[in-house]
RNA sequence: GCCCGGGUAGCGCAACGGUAGCGCAACCGAUUUGUAAUCGGUAGGUUAGGGGUUCGAUUCCCCUCUCGGGCUCCA
């Protein structure tokens, strides 16, 4: 008898490892009952429950998966204890000669011993970490089937994966599976079908976005906005095409790292074009074309630049992960260290502000850096990699924000700061990135003139702030469940009409509200009050005017929030006050936490 | 790209070898209404596309496209 372990005694985390990890356990039993040929790769806990791998010589179906659940809770009834044993290495490789997975994992162990465990007529190779017996797992659901590659690379083969959700309590589990339900009533493919805010058909092809009107409304006031900051802190714009040579490309190096991900050649008069995968060669030539002194450093040049990448047919999603996309683009031409760190520093502030005023708030910084042995992934250059990673890290820990660092995940050209979010359906996706590069300076031999009238280089910051416009409303139109913020809000204000004679002072109504820049409808069909109230509401207009008899006489109308707040009748100038009023603060609606005070808007 | 599962009217779904229905939306008509659904009518489909099996395919098989969940990759 192994020694009992005292749940109740462990750390929280750690008990629930204990239990997800277990849970595992008792999948791979049942999956062996099932297919006993199944070859077994690893069942790790994970942060909503646990998984496993296996090589199945069939497609797992959903039946299948219902048959597992049932046979899995027959084990946890019987309280199969779990035990531990060990022996050597070589004993190993020759009880786990039939699993290939649990052999290459033995591989890659020290000599000696090893650990397995054991529980029921189920035995795994494993280090440990398990409840006393299977009474102990705890409420779990097996929740899907997926594909995973054979230790994350797709070199290894593809191993079919079940996931499990497992908490402590069935409270918490359902909870979770509440939660799940929530998540897909966010999905911002959900919500912009029911909005009319984009379209993506067939016919135009995956990850080529159609924005319709309310989409574009949405597009148009987020890319006003930034410009406008943009201008505030010292940025210029410029515009430049979608296309280049590829020539440009093989100087930057891109068409080496990138050609996978572009969209095929384009072959004319004997020259070979590319749709451009992203803006900096453009910005760079535009710094190149005239002779530079440091007196114009910091050069910050901006654009909300069209990019096409043709990502992975697998990979395509709704707005979150497109083929052509505008990203509010900008490249910052530093003279030295020293400006480099300030204005990498002006970028988190300027980013920490746009968020604040967004409301986001699921993100967190992620300092990446490159694996200098690694050349064929990233630039040779050693000591450029150590100083930026450096000069990111001392920016991270002054502008006082929270982070964490990766290697082996950086540009190819240099390291770089990634603001991580977390979408609705719990996926962690990359909404900004500032990169520093001492390396395309050097392809483009990019000079200035220095104070002593000697030629130095500049080093490029790459930043965006508001990430692609197809991304940041991706997440917007998740964090706000459609309801926009007046200032975003394609349509602000719906007249209702009670009846057809009320029309024409409808009509009155919103000629005021234009003039005042507020985009407003008049729903003049022949339907009930109550039905248009209850469509705006449903396309989650933000204020609904509604006009009869009484309004006309008081030169007002009856004002009524999204929220569902009735609040009388107001004089219409007024109205055109108070809208306009809450459209220049871009505040948030109140339902919408704002951050921890930290960002403020800019 | 890889694994699995889908694709039937704009949306949500049904039928499953005998050439398709329902609800909502749309359109037309009546109604003129005081804060979340007025009533009636009409129209809408090469069942994603192509091929095969069959007397007959939306249904079974194959290919392509596409969508979803994952993996890998990324803004």
């Amino acid at each position: 008898m192994a020694d009992s372990v005292d749940l109740e005694l462990l750390p929280e985390d750690e008990r629930l490892n204990r239990m997800r990890h277990s849970a595992a356990h008792v999948l791979a039993e049942a999956m062996v009952e099932l297919f006993p040929d199944a070859e077994l790769g690893i069942g790790p806990p994970i942060n909503t429950g646990f998984y496993y791998d296996f090589r199945l010589p069939r497609p797992l179906t959903e039946e299948d998966l219902g048959w597992l659940d049932r046979r899995m809770r027959k084990s946890v009834k019987r309280r199969h204890r779990f035990e531990m044993s060990s022996l050597t290495k070589v004993e190993a490789e020759e009880a786990w000669a039939k699993q290939p997975f649990k052999l290459d994992l033995l591989k890659d162990l020290e000599e000696g011993e090893v650990t397995q465990c054991t529980h029921a007529q189920f035995t795994d190779l494993c280090r440990g970490g398990h409840v006393n017996h299977t009474g102990e797992v705890g409420p779990f659901k097996l929740t899907s089937i997926a594909g995973a590659y054979w230790r994350g690379s797709e070199k290894n083969p593809m191993l079919t994966r079940v996931y499990g959700a497992l908490f402590e309590t069935q409270e918490q589990l359902e909870a979770w599976d509440r939660q799940q339900e929530e998540a897909k009533r966010r999905d911002h493919r959900r919500i912009g079908r029911d909005l009319g805010l984009f379209l993506l058909v067939d016919d135009v092809g995956p990850g080529h976005v159609m924005w319709l009107p309310a989409g574009a409304t949405v597009r148009r006031e987020l890319q006003r906005w930034i410009e406008d900051l943009e201008i505030e802190n010292g940025y210029e714009h410029v515009h430049t095409p979608v296309v280049a040579k590829r020539k440009l490309y093989e100087r930057s190096g891109h068409w080496e790292h990138y050609q996978d991900t572009m969209y095929p050649l384009m072959e004319r008069e004997g020259e070979e074009y590319v749709l451009r995968p992203m803006n900096c060669p453009h910005h760079i030539l535009l710094y190149a074309s005239t002779q530079r002194s440091y007196r114009e450093l910091p050069l910050r040049i901006a654009e909300l630049g069209d990019m096409h990448r043709w990502e992975k047919s697998g990979q395509v999603s709704g707005l979150s992960r497109v083929r052509i996309m505008t990203l509010n683009d900008a490249h910052i031409f530093c003279a030295g260290e020293a400006m480099v760190e300030s204005e990498v520093e002006g970028v988190l502030r300027l980013i920490e502000g746009v968020f604040g005023t967004l409301g986001l708030k699921d993100y967190k910084y992620r300092l990446f850096f490159g694996d200098t042995g690694n050349t064929e992934k990233y630039v040779d250059n050693p000591p450029m990699w150590e100083m930026g990673e450096a000069l990111l890290r001392r920016v991270l820990q002054r502008v006082e924000v929270e982070f964490y660092e990766a290697a082996d995940e950086a540009a190819f050209y240099g390291p770089k700061i990634d603001v991580q979010f977390m979408t609705a359906a719990g996926r962690e996706e990359t909404l900004v990135t500032v990169q520093v590069d001492f390396h395309l300076p050097e392809q483009f031999e990019l000079e200035y003139v220095d104070e002593t009238g000697g030629r130095s280089r500049p080093v490029i910051v790459h930043r965006g702030v508001i990430s692609t416009l197809e991304r940041m409303i991706a997440i917007l139109i998740e964090q706000y469940e459609g309801e926009f913020p007046l200032w975003l809000a394609p349509t602000q204000a719906v007249i209702v009409p009670i009846a057809d004679r009320h029309i024409p002072y409808a009509e009155e109504v919103a000629a005021k509200l234009r003039e005042g820049r507020l985009r407003v409808r008049v729903d003049s069909r022949s339907e009930r009050m109550n039905l248009k109230i209850r469509e705006a509401r449903l396309r989650k207009v933000p204020y609904m005017l509604v006009v009869g008899d009484r309004e006309i006489e008081a030169s007002a109308a009856a004002l009524r929030a999204r929220g569902g707040d009735n609040l009388g009748a107001v004089p219409v100038d007024e109205i055109v006050e108070r809208l306009s009023s809450e459209r220049d603060s871009k505040a948030l609606a109140p339902w919408v936490r704002a951050n921890d005070g930290t960002a403020k808007g800019p």
